[in-house]
DNA sequence: ATTCCAACCTGATAGC
DNA sequence: TGCTATCAGGTTGGAA
């Protein structure tokens, strides 16, 4: 589910849960492909720890701890981070506070979510590897990227060193406001096109954030997961093919 | 350097 | 009902 508007609005959400309060408790699941840094470790570096930030970056949460200890996570496919709710098998990691607030529950049924602890001043070539957040696109970084590719401009919006913050939904709904084919190699877009790509983009993801899209604009898209029905602006059934080993939506009349 | 593809997991759903 | 195949909004690392 989570792309950049859900990341970013589940660290809206957080922050007030998480800023200022000292991890008292530190529970896991067993070790697993879920915990770049090993349980053990993770409760030895957590216990005691205050949060003192919450930055996103792309896809990722980035929590500042006091000591200068970051803690990455990324939500993956499945992955939801929420207090209150009751916890379960999928329930990977759970943070007791010492004001005995609510829990915080991160839950990730397929485990392709990420957690992990960054030491003070230790780099993460995960986010060394984004490119720009995805809500400061600009037109003229779209077209230096996409100049010497011969990939799709679909591939190009979901690869995370171009732009961060870009999923599957988002990239077919942005490209289909652009009027874009999905398919049109990057190499070659035009300046023009990468403004209304630019423009597309944010409105999409800055609509989505401000909808508090809790999965619900996929009930509100233009294209994803509407393969056959009607285009909504010309009526032209709506095409799905596969770009990238991922499912695109788009309408063939509509984007070119 | 770019592109392709398998791998990491589990659950929901469609079809026989 | 039950089984199998397919699909799912992500990312990595290694091969071509």
């Amino acid at each position: 589910m989570p792309e950049l508007p859900e990341v970013e609005i589940t660290r809206r959400r957080l922050a007030p849960l998480l800023l200022g309060r000292r991890v008292v408790e530190v529970r896991t699941t067993r070790d697993g492909y879920f915990f770049l840094t090993p349980p053990r470790e993770l409760r030895r570096r957590l216990l005691g720890r205050r949060f003192e930030t919450l930055e996103r970056r792309g896809k990722y949460l980035v929590a500042g701890l006091n000591g200068g200890e970051r803690l990455l996570l990324h939500l993956g496919m499945t992955g939801r981070l929420f207090s209150g709710g009751v916890p379960d098998a999928h329930t990977h990691l759970r943070l007791r506070f010492e004001d005995a607030g609510p829990e915080l529950l991160f839950r990730d049924v397929r485990k392709f979510g990420k957690v992990q602890v960054l030491a003070a001043g230790e780099s993460s070539p995960r986010l060394a590897r984004l490119g720009p957040d995805a809500l400061a696109a600009s037109p003229a970084q779209l077209h230096t990227a996409g100049r010497r590719r011969r990939a799709p401009v679909k591939t190009l919006l979901l690869d995370q060193s171009v732009l961060a913050g870009v999923g599957n939904i988002y990239a077919d709904e942005a490209l289909f406001l652009a009027g874009l084919s999905p398919r049109r190699p990057a190499c070659r877009l035009s300046r023009q096109d990468c403004v209304l790509l630019a423009r597309a983009l944010k409105r999409v993801l800055r609509r989505a954030i401000s909808d508090g899209a809790g999965g619900r604009y996929r009930d509100e898209g233009r294209v994803y997961g509407r393969a056959g029905e009607p285009c909504r602006r010309c009526r032209t059934p709506i095409r799905r093919v596969v770009i990238g080993q991922r499912s695109s939506h788009y309408c063939p009349r509509c984007q070119r």
